[in-house]
DNA sequence: GCAATACTTTGACATCCATCGAACCTATCC
DNA sequence: GGATAGGTTCGATGGATGTCAAAGTATTGC
């Protein structure tokens, strides 16, 4: 039985928890994976790139699902985490988007 | 004459640094503030809501400016602040408008 | 049951960050 | 020049945060 992880409700997503939450090379690049894959997906394979390990992609994962970012499911001994769109757009239209669509040459710059 | 405080060129502007700049309350209020004036606004007139000592807003409105959300002339023994909508709008379209649309009572749930 | 897998929690550590008081700087005005 | 006003910088401090190693918790498979 996949089972869901704790996660605050759509009227409870503070604003400045959720930019804070944003407001980091790891989870950024993160949010990112997710967001191109635009569905459902498995933890290990979108955190493949980044170079940080395990507890610290355990932390971050964390700080996304409590900020209301996340929805993540434990399903046998993985976990799937899916980005909030309905809630999100729900809560601040346009802001998911205008965060994660610009190319990465563009919020890194020189990178 | 009007000095211009240094400030990053808009394609230095890093969006990790920009949410960063953004992920906290005392700076979002000023930011909304400045946003719903429109224009070039009194610094102080700005923060004139904001609970902190002198130091401290002096403080948040470099890190404003820092990150690239900011501009700061200075015009006598005032400063005025002026949020850069093209830049911003160049480098990350929709961006201010999303986190800065959304009414007071939805980004501090209970508030 | 036992071992292996996948992830989390705990504890520690270094760093960053918001805040304030005190001192400082630069205009304005008499 | 002296006094005042508006801001900044400096130094200190308490609290949050990112990171990792080690230990813990479930789940799968033999």
């Amino acid at each position: 039985m996949p089972r869901q992880l704790p996660q605050p409700s759509r009227d409870s997503i503070n604003l400045v928890t959720l930019l804070g939450a944003l407001a980091d090379p790891v989870r950024l690049t993160l949010m990112r994976e997710m967001y191109a894959r635009g569905g459902p997906a498995d933890c290990a394979e979108v955190a493949g790139g980044v170079e940080v390990t395990p507890p610290t992609v355990s932390h971050h994962y964390r700080v996304l699902r409590e900020a209301g970012l996340t929805t993540t499911t434990v399903e046998g001994r993985r976990r799937v985490v899916t980005i909030r769109h309905d809630d999100l757009e729900a809560r601040f239209p346009g802001l998911l988007a205008a965060i994660l669509t610009p190319k990465l040459a563009e919020w890194v710059p020189s990178g």
